[in-house]
DNA sequence: ACAGACTGTGCGATAAAAGTAAAGAGTCGT
DNA sequence: ACGACTCTTTACTTTTATCGCACAGTCTGT
């Protein structure tokens, strides 16, 4: 499968921008991309035109521009939407932190959280944060949501058998998540809840199976089903 | 200044894709682009490898990947976090939906926005939402920060000499716009209110300006003023 | 005023992308 | 079950968009 090269670096370009909170000048745009200057200021240009950067007239410093508001206004709309109830009362059930994630090609990410609000002490999880798929229970889900791999690590495939994952300090120190796919696997998704020793394991097991069911559901368009799962 | 021909494909792609909340199949989006379909198929392919979009496997249809999420969450947080107070500030004194926007090419795009709460009825501003710069207040404001253009519209010569520029029904019918410049037109940027017609108008523009002198305070570092003037 | 660093811009050589074509994969209807 | 269809992907040649050099303009600080 090939892939463009000047939309490749230019897409690395504007994660490099996107990292730096205090902006970056072009000058080190182009030594962080590895291209000339003058490459560098064509990439600034077009991203530019299209509202992703912008550059600080005071010193010509690079940010990210208003259009990535735009595109994260639409990312699956509906999706989060629809999720978001299921998720909060998921958090409310298990008395832990609910996030649902993606897999991103080798890594994973979270792309909807939800924290419970009678809680002392919560796990925090932050939208967008990735770890490495084959870590922690969420990337470990979404693994045992795809068909049987050889090679595969053997808490993939046991996740598989029994339907949920279960790390404990995988990501963080007394930290335990527990996860499911969600989606039949055809997503890449999978939702869990966060929590610090003292989680009720079985019952958190029960609730996340649950709510993947009901995710599911919605996932697969049959949202009707929704009410009798939850 | 030239731009990339590939990147900028690249980037109508992902705004096409971003637009199609069921998403769509790399043929309909060859057609958009009015490219052939192997060249779609290797804009998704790098757009994929990055995240920013993904095939959802059931129909192979395109939609917005989560990368976008983690684009969102860098965009100008020390910015957002330190001028949100402000703006709820401004909408609980003006009793009015407050809003940032920043100039986007000849759009105005809102990047940040704080509706009041005790308030009946008030107007709803979406964040990312755009409309041209010449049009409605927050544009109007932006390009009154500019140095003084010939051919430039009456009103933007009155903002200027003004502080601020004030419009009723330019976006909406029956809605009042008020907002001035922040950032001393540096940051090409302005914030403001917008309410229905019974809006407190000489109090509109005393909190605004208020507002965007500590907000302008903000921009351009000197955030130890921002108590003085606020 | 000058040095130095940064910013921006033509232009020819060349690597990269476009545009064929064609094969493999999956789906649908008969 | 079979063929017709669309979607997807790859291979290869042609075209052209991009690279990267060099040069000019701009700003900053001394």
């Amino acid at each position: 499968m090939s892939t463009l090269k000047t939309l490749d670096r230019g897409l690395r370009a504007l994660d490099i921008v996107s990292r730096r909170a205090d902006g970056i000048s072009v000058a080190d745009l182009a030594l962080d991309l590895e291209v000339d200057r003058a490459v560098a200021y064509r990439i600034v240009a077009t991203l530019e035109q299209h509202g992703m950067v912008l550059r600080l007239p005071q010193d010509g410093k690079l940010v990210l521009g208003a259009a990535v508001l735009g595109l994260e206004r639409r990312f699956e709309p509906q999706f989060r939407r629809r999720a978001r109830p299921l998720l909060d009362q998921l958090a409310r059930q298990a008395y832990a932190t609910a996030f649902i994630s993606v897999a991103q090609q080798d890594k994973c990410a979270a792309i909807l959280v939800s924290e419970p609000e009678d809680v002392l002490i919560r796990v925090g999880y932050r939208v967008g944060s990735t770890h490495a798929i084959s870590k922690g229970a969420a990337g470990i889900a979404i693994l045992a949501g795809r068909p049987p791999a050889d090679g595969e690590p053997p808490e993939v495939t046991q996740a598989r058998t029994s339907g949920f994952s279960l790390t404990k300090g995988a990501l963080q120190q007394g930290a335990i998540g527990v996860a499911c796919p969600i989606g039949g696997g055809t997503y890449e998704a999978s939702v869990g809840v966060v929590a610090m020793e003292d989680l009720d394991v079985d019952r958190a097991i029960d609730t996340v199976k649950s709510c993947a069911r009901a995710l599911s559901a919605l996932l697969t368009g049959a949202a009707q089903v929704t009410r009798d799962t939850v």
